[in-house]
This record gives structure tokens, sequence and C-alpha cells, in this order.
DNA sequence: TGAACATTATCAAGCCTTTGATAGTTGCCA
DNA sequence: TGGCAACTATCAAAGGCTTGATAATGTTCA
């Protein structure tokens, strides 16, 4: 009645995402960066003007874990946020010119190595593959 | 020449990981175990005797991470391990009655969300899906 | 208008995990 | 036998994530 351990796929898909995390944190180092950190980057790139909630949505965490990662990187000057002059609701965020210098050398790195995965695989496996995920994904939403 | 963001698979992998990982932890919180310890105490479950090292590396973490998990469980009483008289090199941990009473409990509720995706997937796609994360992590082997 | 609800931001506490460093034990072999 | 390499354990610090709770602002609509 209950599933052998071998064959549960969440063993394959953890180990892939932490094999993936692991050399994408290995590369990131060099640049002082964090995955969690260049990921937050990225998105702020993506969409100037987000607000901290918008971030942790796109980034799939909490609205408190995007807010200790938005903190650190407004600490090391790469994102800038509007002044919370008596209490503003919501705190729009973006690069400043040396984040997105610093992002441009992160993303060189990171995307290289996305780009082997993507390289190992053709083009029908890699839809298939994103077709596979998005099936766990719906079989997991709530119900 | 940078891979576009919407390209890149590990986000789609991050996601299936993140929300199975939600669902286990909602799971798992009923019989008051984090999804670390559930792997932990399933892992010591077929291995009796495991070291904190072993155990690291059947769990993809640190030797300091299992350390950590062990620790908690001991605390709770659900695993037993050798006394460290002096300094001893390896100190296996089993799991005690009340840690097999628990891990039944916890076992019964996670493997019924493992189940769900197992069931969304044909065997063809089971099998398909674990050798596409395959040649991902293959890609990804360092080099 | 005013109340109810949704959104945004934060503080706090607790886990998990990592890197880095330290120390004892075991095993192999020159 | 001596010594080096590998393995095990553990302390400490830092980050990132979560749940839970609190507070202020926006929005909707009766």
């Amino acid at each position: 009645m209950v599933l052998d351990v071998s064959e549960r796929l969440g063993f394959d898909i953890k180990a892939t995402e932490v094999a993936l995390m692991a050399r994408k944190a290995t590369a990131l180092r060099e640049v002082g960066l964090t995955v969690a950190q260049y990921a937050a980057l990225l998105t702020l790139r993506d969409n100037p003007g987000i607000t901290g909630a918008g971030l942790a949505r796109s980034c799939l965490v909490t609205p408190q874990a995007a807010a200790a990662v938005l903190k650190a990187l407004e600490a090391k000057g790469l994102v800038q946020r509007e002044s919370d002059d008596w209490n503003r609701t919501a705190r729009p965020g973006r690069l400043t010119p040396e984040g997105a210098r610093i992002l441009r050398s992160a993303d060189a790195r990171a995307s290289r190595i996305e780009q082997q995965v993507h390289d190992a695989l053709t083009p029908k496996q890699r839809a298939s593959l994103r077709q596979l995920l998005e099936t766990c994904r719906a079989a997991l939403a709530d119900d």
C-alpha cells in the first residue's frame, strides 16, 4: 500500500534541484552573490519597480524571505528602494547601476550552467520535461 | 548569447520541488516532523546503524546538516545513537520504538503525496521523467 | 461615508543548510 | 613502525526559508 521509497519521484526531482543549486551557488560565489540574491536581481531587472511582495511571488517564497534578500541587496548597494517616509505601503525597488553591473557578471556565470542543462537535451526532450513537471505540479495543487 | 530567462529549466524544476516540499511539510506538521526529519527517519529505518556521515550522503546534505537533524530527533526520543564515551569515531544511530511508531504515521501521510504524483503519470511517463532528470544531473556533474 | 477585506511591510522565533575550522579514529603502506 | 590520507564528529557563523503576529495603507461596495 505504501509506495516503495525507490519508486518515489521526489528524490529524483530533489537531487536534480540540489545539483543545479550547488553548481549555481559555486559559480555565483565568485561574484559575491547567493542564488537567492541572483534570482532577486534577475527579477528586479525584468520588473523594475516591483514591490517586495511581488518579488516574493515571482521567486516562489514568502514576503518575509524576499524582504530579507532585499535588505541584503540594499546593504550591498545593488538595489535601491523608495524611502519609507512615514510608513509607505508599497516600496518599489530597482537595480542600482552597480547592481546592474554585478548582475551582468553573475548572469554570465549562472546562465552558463543553465545552458549546460539546456544543451544536454533536445528541444523535444526539453518540452517533454517541462510538460511532465507541469503535470506533477498540477497533481500537487491543493485538492 | 545569454539564455532567455523563460527558457531556463531550473525554474520548472525548482517550482516542482517547492510545491512537493510544501505539500509534504504541511502533511508532516500534523505529526510534528519536518521534511528533513522525516527523510532522516526513513533512511534510518532502511539502514539501521547508519552513521551521521552516511545519513548525510543518503540525504544529499552536508554532515553538519545531518548532525543537526539527528540531534533534534534524539532530543525527541525518536532516534538513539550509541554513546560517545570518550570520543568514538562513528556513532551508529537507529530508530527507537517511538521513532518507528511516529515514522509509520508520518509515512502514511507523506507517501500519499508521492502517490498523487505517481498516479498522475503513466509508467512510461515516470520512466521518461526519471531519465530526463538523470540526463540533467549528468550534464551538471562537475566538468 | 464607513466598514470589511486585501495588500504591503516588518518583527520574532525556529529549522535547515552551507562554508570553514578543529580534532579524534581508522586504515593503508612505505 | 611511523606517517599520511580518509573518515567521523562537532563548534561556530551566516544565509535563507517558514509560521505566526502586528501594523498601516488601499480598495471595494453596501
